[in-house]
DNA sequence: TTGGAAAGTCAATAAGGCTGACTTAAACAG
DNA sequence: CTGTTTAAGTCAGCCTTATTGACTTTCCAA
């Protein structure tokens, strides 16, 4: 590290490389663990009390993001096992939270919806996580939130990105 | 949702508040957890080829970059109960990663430090992960990387905020 | 000298992952 | 029609990481 090579920093502009530091680098780790951490804490609390954990958590989302999704479907979302999913699966569909409806085009597929029960349940766990990724946009502003958006999409793996673009696209045919 | 009061986008002033709909959100969210699990997976994978897991990577982090400090802070930095700390110090003081000496001031404290093949380790683990980061930080620019920090500093909680802080002061006397 | 803090330990429990082996039902290919 | 493949579900066993509760040892400080 030859400090005399770096230049001060004047802009913005691209000839600013000072956020390429693996001290830069590390502080980005670093916030990314702590805020992911507070991220996923606020719906936590709300799970613990019912018999449920962050496992069923995710797959609510996923259902209400994609509702009439198959199980296979599902299990590549979530990089488990159907082993895992089954016992979290299990226990949504057996406290009436979530509906498996035979397939029409084929009976083998189950596809998945959310009851009423269920939508009440997801909103009340997503609200409680928008409700702070609401207030951070608001307090770090559009630009920031761009920027936010732009580092998390390049920082994703393939598989991510591919599903994360799939996630804004059609519903599921049943 | 009255779709007819949402402005047009004109530009990134501070008017627009389309980064604030609920679809914004729910995009940040997915985004997140894609990006955070493809962030953990690098490490994983070395990690999971050795007897240890993702706790013991978060005690080897944390002690690489406050060395010195002892058993109570690295318990309230990572959140855990000192049993469940316990195993994985153990494991990492047993492989002779870890070294535990015993406080100057307070000899009751254990003072933590990582051991040459516990730094090798870490850097090893540390590396494969920040390669991720610096890459998503080059692909996507300066800009992008200060507003991806600012929203993430403000997603933090009270506590974590502190840590965050905290780690980068100067590092802890003996 | 005594109370309390820092650390460590034992035991029991739970969630949430995993692998492997297997069944059932349905689709599909020949 | 038959045999293979696919989607889903299940049983059993295991591992890691976390929890709570109870307890000990060491040692600082009032």
């Amino acid at each position: 590290m030859k400090e005399g090579s770096i230049k001060p920093v004047t802009g913005q502009g691209p000839e600013n490389l000072l956020f390429l530091t693996d001290e830069q680098i590390r502080g980005g780790i670093e916030a990314f663990f702590f805020a992911y951490r507070a991220f996923t804490a606020d719906p936590d609390e709300i799970l613990e009390r019912m018999d449920y954990g962050r496992a069923h958590h995710r797959a609510l989302h996923f259902i209400a993001r994609k509702p009439g999704l198959n199980v296979s479907a599902l299990l590549d979302i979530l990089g488990v096992t159907k082993q895992s999913l089954n016992r979290v699966l299990r226990a949504l569909l057996a406290d009436g939270l979530v509906e498996a409806r035979i397939g029409k085009r084929d009976r083998r597929e189950r596809r998945l919806h959310l009851t009423e029960s269920g939508a009440e349940l997801e909103r009340r766990l997503s609200e409680a996580q928008r409700a702070r990724v609401r207030a951070a946009y608001r307090a770090a502003g559009p630009q920031a939130v761009a920027g936010f958006r732009t580092v998390l999409e390049a920082m994703m793996d393939d598989a991510g990105s591919r599903q994360f673009r799939d996630m804004r696209g059609a519903e599921a045919a049943e």
